[in-house]
DNA sequence: CTGAAAGCGCTTACAG
DNA sequence: CTGAAAGCGCTTACAG
């Protein structure tokens, strides 16, 4: 590893180690002369700040931690791109740590950010370790919430219910009435669970419906080849006029299905997603589903969380979805 | 943040600072009984270790910098996630850095890792500045490369050459005469310039065939809505017997846009993809394509990064490519 | 088995 | 405008 440090600098320049420091702060109480000096001894001696030094002194380590459940998904994977995109502006690196679906990982995540000391933390896990997350924030370290809430924790959220409540509306409008929904069972994540009230919330309002509802626990994992299965299992023998998924994998999953056994959508059947992944736009047929401006979502997280480091109070927001429709499934907006 | 230190645990276990680090680390020689003190010290007070200290002192970080072009795209987002997997069994956390198409950011990125005093990188960046990953390896800063091949740093790749060539090969058997390539112009990545001459390896066997070649950089890009366009505008005028693309999104792009066209898939055209994307299997129709196991490259390049931290040598490998044949494009292996 | 001391590479009051 | 000194929180020879 590099071995030249503040010393070496300052012994080539012919200076204090203080002076080089001040130098490379860009500290303004600081002769032309030595200036350059410093600069050129530091470029002759390839020097390189060591920020482990800095951090400890500083007490702080222009670093924030991630807490995903699975970087691998495109949504979190976007997001982290997203994210990495901001940090850099402010000159933070990012720590990203997987927290599985598992609480004990939740746990194990956080446990390594902390002793990494990192500034803050943007918290975009999946069982939502709810005393552990506040008593985080209890300790006065600095954490935010993203596409979750998490008690009154700061947080950046989609409007879920509302966008579902609307869906539903328009497809009762255009005349379903044999509604079904299919999705996660929802522990601990706030979108999913209000994405499924959603649903749950507008079908009160009709009483000529049907509505027929699939929470699978088994649908965190693999969702195309678990939609799949459920609906040449259980929902071909009777199909809804419409599915509501809460994902377009699964919408994407209960597709292929269909089309394999000779179901046309959206004729014999219409069917929503969730997030508009990129393959959603050029499936066949393309997918309705709502999409999520990620990147706003990623940019207020992170201006949210620079707000509690700077010690300025936090805002929570929430961000409107947008319905896209496609041939899946027709919602007029 | 924490305010607690190994001083007021040692205070609180009436031993000195020396004996609490000895007790954390494991260390064999310590009584039982003050053992016990140090540790119930620990949990009484929520004692958590500053690694930035002890970074520090040791002058070993126990993390590593990865960089990529991009972490969003599902080969890289999933390459990530594996990364994370065995860095975790290994308790190193990981400094995900993006490089963008731009050898400036590559640059940037890389110095952002040496300030933070990883104890290693895993390269699998765009541009790949070679003198500058050279100069890394020369300070002997452990550097391994991943799905590219950088002069002689040790690397983990896939036999992209001669999966193509297999490829072409059976396609050639089939009866495929006009054929055709699709690809991003290959800037210092050595796998998409691998793909490229497989595809012109093949052919020059062959004097009955025709060949068409798109070396795009706009594929760099959006490729789906690139492919889309380039199909349109150049491809549908004269349709080859199969088109080998370098990336399933393009061949999804071209598919999609085909589709539209009433061109059938695979009676009036053939088409291949590359790394066997999720949505590749319920693509209608399904993506003839090539896997590669990102869990093994992650694995792989994880472990040679460790033994070269550990001074052991490290030595580089090639895993092979599985073509998966489906409807899209016929291929007999 | 345990403690006192030195030092990792910085930054920052303090003094001049 | 600049330097000497102290200290961030650890670890590890050294000594006992």
């Amino acid at each position: 590893m590099q071995k030249v440090t503040i010393k070496d600098v300052a012994k080539l320049a012919k200076v204090s180690p203080s002076t080089v420091s001040r130098v490379l702060s860009g500290s303004p109480s600081i002769s032309d002369d030595t200036c350059k000096r410093v600069k050129n001894a530091v470029k002759e001696l390839h020097y390189t700040p060591n920020t482990t030094a800095r951090s400890l002194r500083c007490e702080k380590s222009k670093s924030i931690g991630v807490v995903f459940p699975d970087i691998s998904g495109e949504f979190y994977a976007t997001c982290a791109s997203a994210i990495l995109k901001y940090a850099r502006m402010s000159d933070y690196t990012v720590l990203f740590t997987e927290s599985g679906h598992n609480l004990k990982a939740e746990k194990d995540s956080i446990k390594a950010l902390l002793e990494r000391r990192i500034d803050g933390i943007i918290f975009i896990g999946d069982n939502s370790d709810i005393p552990l997350i506040q008593s985080i924030a209890a300790q006065s370290i600095p954490i935010v919430t993203g596409d979750r809430k998490v008690g009154n924790i700061p947080s950046v959220t989609f409007n879920n219910r509302e966008t579902v409540q609307e869906m539903v509306d328009s497809l009762y409008k255009s005349g379903c009435r044999k509604f079904m929904y299919v999705g996660e069972t929802p522990t601990g994540q706030s979108n999913l669970l209000n994405r499924y009230n959603g649903y749950t919330d507008a079908l009160k309002k009709y009483s000529d419906t049907t509505s027929v509802i699939f929470l699978e626990e088994s649908l965190h994992g693999d969702k195309l080849k678990t939609a799949r299965r459920l609906f040449t299992k259980k929902i071909i023998t009777s199909l809804p006029d419409v599915i509501i998924t809460s994902n377009d994998l699964i919408a994407q999953g209960i597709i292929s299905a269909a089309h394999e056994n000779g179901i046309n959508i959206p004729n014999d059947m219409q069917i929503t997603g969730f997030d508009d992944l990129i393959s959603s736009a050029y499936f066949i047929p393309s997918v309705t589903t709502v999409s999520q401006n990620i990147d706003e979502l990623a940019k207020r997280c992170f201006s949210m969380l620079m707000d509690l480091i700077n010690k300025k109070s936090a805002v929570s927001s929430i961000i409107e979805q947008n319905i896209i429709s496609r041939s899946s499934a027709k919602i007029n907006i």
